[in-house]
DNA sequence: TCATAAAGTAAAAAACATTTTACATTTGAA
DNA sequence: TTCAAATGTAAAATGTTTTTTACTTTATGA
């Protein structure tokens, strides 16, 4: 699964711990999803959609393998 | 977390079983769902927002709660 | 350059999602 | 009304996300 949480974050101007707070995660988290590492909760989805003002389809998509 | 996941199964005129099978995971874990019994993963989302051609943010909605 | 903020990494533990198996209840069509 | 399909439920096991602590590396401004 790809995202665009980084472009979005910068965008904002926050830094990771800024965004972790505003999401109430961990700022390793916060990393962790923007590298990839993991696909977060919808219920975090839905907060950093809200926070962005961009919908989750546009900071979460789908890739080839994510199907199998 | 709301979810309008049993309506938009519905209009597809699919069982979760049938549902299930679509996603790739188990006919329980549809059913919790629907109930709100609990959050699915974003991967699980975009996959259901691609069966239902519906974007994320109209299946699953936070709820004042989910903000504590 | 040097100090500091920001980002990246790691490992263990806690919390939560998902599976599996199995059974109970509800619904709808014959 | 009856049978089968669909839905709901539960508990244990497994897998994944998230937290916590702590340390390393990178970027930036004074």
């Amino acid at each position: 699964m790809k995202n665009t949480i980084k472009i979005n974050r910068a965008r904002l101007g926050l830094t990771q711990a800024d965004l972790a707070v505003k999401v109430q995660v961990s700022r390793q988290t916060i990393n962790a999803m923007e590298l990839g590492k993991y696909a977060p909760s919808t219920i975090l989805s839905l907060k950093l959609s809200d926070i962005f003002d961009v919908p989750v389809n546009e900071l979460f998509m789908l890739e080839e393998g994510d199907w199998q």
